[in-house]
RNA sequence: GCUGUUAUAGCUCAGCGGUAGAGCACUUCCUUGGUAAGGAAGAGGUCACGAGUUCAAGUCUCGUUAACAGCUCCA
């Protein structure tokens, strides 16, 4: 007998070799039924294979990560099959499961998929599913596993197989199809009832862009099709929220062909949002003890040169500006830290001088591969909202936890309530990638580390990740309809300094080297702002948003007091635009709430003799009647309520 | 940068070898209204750009540019 312990700390005795299955059938019909996956000691099992030893055990519905893993892994298999069946002479990469849904790399050698052919896809799956076929797992040797699917000519799989130990090689067969796989699955495909094929692209094979490229489909299947509906709504949503498409409809920003590809113009109503922002951020920023700077845009070469960049990226950026009589060479500023640590540069520092805190909303211009850009997202200008502390060996952990304090402000001020953050540090395989010597490293690495455990932030470590030249804390945020985004980021830099040999006076009257802290709570002026469309779906908070207020005049008769209300509202800080058009206010009424206004303001003869505004607010309707100058007021206290609540 | 898709009016899109279309927006006129679309008329396009095929090219072919999806990359 094995001994099974339950999440809920039950304990149940079981024949050794029972499946995770038959435990949950001895617990309820409707439990076996409705479980995909199990976990025992952590591990995945599929549902049949035996147990034979005591462990803790964790049976998983639809709900969990490992059951829609497992899911979405048997379903790319599935398509796989359908595919060798639709494309007899299709070669197989890979088919992993990922965040919503499951991909297959294929080759089709001179077979091309298209979204037209999706359907028949679809159909084919569905056929197969219907089959009620098993899935079955086989251990094989790493002999067998070359002679199976070399013999069927699958040199992806071969290639891999190569790499792979001998005794922990698998395959899984359903109906006609096997694949090398190392699970875990379904023990049958029975369980996929909806099936959608999302897109195809193409696919470096196994992520090298001096490989082939193989034809990648996405697909995503569920349990039910209410479900699939469910997810297929979210993407329309998700597609409503496109900060290009509100961009454009707000008249926020634009780009165009004349100026050049990846490089954003703020249009009057976007500039006066971002200013805003701007604004909101060296309030605090002041408070945290920051000083302003400004610097200019293109930077001698030896800066970079010094600075390592122009080792590291001088190839892969814009290529330098030459002055024409004499032969000068600037580059356009990649990032701003060189010229903050010439600010650093330009007195003597003593210890008392630290922390030094220089902050910049500093534009910079990076050469981004033209399939890259991606609306506000990925630009090729941006302005980063930068700052630079230089401090003592000693101040980095407080400086650091400093800054973690002013991003969980600035979050919480925008309503960004789910945050996630990833300390990235170097690849320990690979450290050749980096500048600068393991000692440094360590101090820069431990220093981030304590700082997230003393702040009790629950940090993902991913090694690999770091930049060049130190490591970092990059801030994630879970929009609106869950979809995550990277936002903040701040790292320690222990290598600037030594290139640029700063240094300050200590209490021992010696010379030291200050660390560097780089951090940016947005990232970028752009991608915040995208950001922040996408999670608001254009409805931004009060204190942000472009237009507070509209006034719609019941006929023509009142434009002339909708001006002077205008006029007086602007006078008292309300921002606030006229609807001056010969329509009716049904009509003004409707096409003003899809402007994603929050205020409404209806005035005609009754408002004009009374001094008052009829108030509509945005999606909510009408909310009666008050003075002019109480509504003033009332916005006015919103926006301070707002303001305050950091 | 790579693979694929796309490019027609300010916006969203139809047209797919034979005289450029719709809705919305815009202009003018009528209407002067009370909480989600009042009516009429009008203006607006070298069909992204450049070659080619054809009696004839938004429409077919090739190239360029840009956008979109994915990959690779991201100081």
């Amino acid at each position: 007998m094995i001994k099974v312990t339950f999440p809920d700390g039950s304990l149940r005795e079981y024949a050794k070799g029972t499946t995770a299955f038959q435990i949950a059938e001895s617990i309820s019909p409707r439990l076996a039924a409705d479980i995909l996956v199990a976990s025992i000691n952590n591990e995945v099992y599929e549902l049949n294979r035996p147990i034979n030893y005591d462990c803790n055990i964790k049976l998983h519905k639809w709900e969990d990560n490992e059951a829609k893993h497992a899911f979405w892994h048997t379903s790319a298999h599935l398509m796989a099959e359908a595919l060798q069946e639709l494309y007899p002479n299709i070669k197989f990469g890979i088919g992993p499961a990922i965040e919503n849904g499951f991909y297959y790399d294929v080759d089709l050698g001179e077979d091309t998929i298209k979204e037209s052919d999706f359907a028949k896809i679809e159909a084919k799956m569905a056929e197969l599913v219907n089959k009620g076929e098993q899935i079955v797992k086989n251990e094989i040797s790493k002999n067998d596993a070359l002679a199976m699917f070399s013999q069927r000519n699958e040199i992806y799989k071969t290639e891999l197989i190569e790499e792979l130990e001998d005794g922990t090689i698998s395959t899984y067969t359903q109906g006609a199809f096997t694949d090398l796989c190392r699970g875990p699955h379904l023990v049958t495909t029975a369980p996929i009832k909806a099936i959608k094929i999302l897109s195809v692209a193409g696919a470096y094979w196994r992520g090298d862009e001096k490989r082939k490229q193989l034809t990648r489909l996405y697909g995503v299947t569920f349990p039910k099709k209410k479900m699939l509906d469910e997810y297929l709504t979210i993407l329309e949503e998700a597609k409503k929220r496109d900060h290009r498409k509100i961009g454009k409809e707000m008249e926020l920003f634009m780009f165009t062909e004349m100026v050049g590809k990846g490089l954003p113009i703020w249009l009057p109503k976007g500039t006066a949002l971002r200013l805003r922002l701007e604004e909101f951020l060296k309030k605090i920023q002041k408070r945290f003890g920051y000083q302003q700077v400004m610097t200019p845009h293109i930077g001698n070469k030896q800066l970079y040169v010094t600075s390592g960049h122009w080792d590291h990226y001088g190839k892969d950026s814009f290529q330098p500006i030459t002055t024409p009589e004499e032969g000068e060479v600037y580059l356009l500023k990649p990032m701003n830290c060189p010229h903050h640590c010439m600010i650093y540069k330009n007195a003597p520092r003593s210890y008392k001088d630290l922390p030094l805190r220089l902050a910049e909303f500093g534009t910079v211009y990076r050469y981004e591969q033209s399939g890259e850009l991606h609306g506000l997202t990925r630009v090729r200008s941006f302005t980063q909202d930068d700052a630079h502390i230089f401090c003592r060996p000693d101040q980095v952990k407080d400086e650091f936890t400093k800054v973690m304090d002013i991003i969980q402000i600035i979050f919480k001020a925008l309503n960004f309530d789910k945050v996630e953050a990833q300390i990235s540090l170097r690849d320990p395989n690979n450290h050749e990638k980096y500048v600068g010597s393991d000692d440094v490293w360590e101090k820069a690495e431990t220093a981030i580390v304590e700082a997230c455990q003393e702040k009790g932030l629950d940090a993902k470590i991913e090694y690999g990740e770091a930049a060049f030249y130190g490591p970092k804390l990059d801030f994630m945020v879970r929009d609106a309809i869950g979809r995550r985004w990277q936002l903040g980021t701040i790292q320690v830099d222990y290598n600037l300094p030594e290139r640029f040999q700063l240094e300050y006076t200590g209490t021992d009257n010696q010379k030291h080297q200050p660390v560097m802290i780089h951090r940016a709570p947005f990232g970028s002026m752009e991608r915040f702002v995208a950001v922040l469309i996408e999670h608001t779906g254009g409805k931004f908070p009060l204190w942000l948003t472009p237009d507070q207020v509209v006034i719609l005049p019941i006929s023509e008769k009142f434009n002339d007091y909708a001006y002077e209300l205008q006029n007086s509202l602007e006078e008292q800080n309300v921002r606030a635009i006229v609807d001056d058009r010969n329509e009716k206010i049904g009509r003004k009424i409707r096409d003003n709430e899809l402007k994603r206004i929050p205020y409404m303001l209806i005035i005609g003869e009754k408002e004009m003799e009374t001094k008052t505004v009829s108030v509509r607010k945005q999606g909510e309707g009408d909310k009666g009647t008050m003075t002019n100058s109480e509504f003033a007021s009332y916005i006015n206290n919103e926006v301070e309520a707002q303001m305050n609540a950091y």
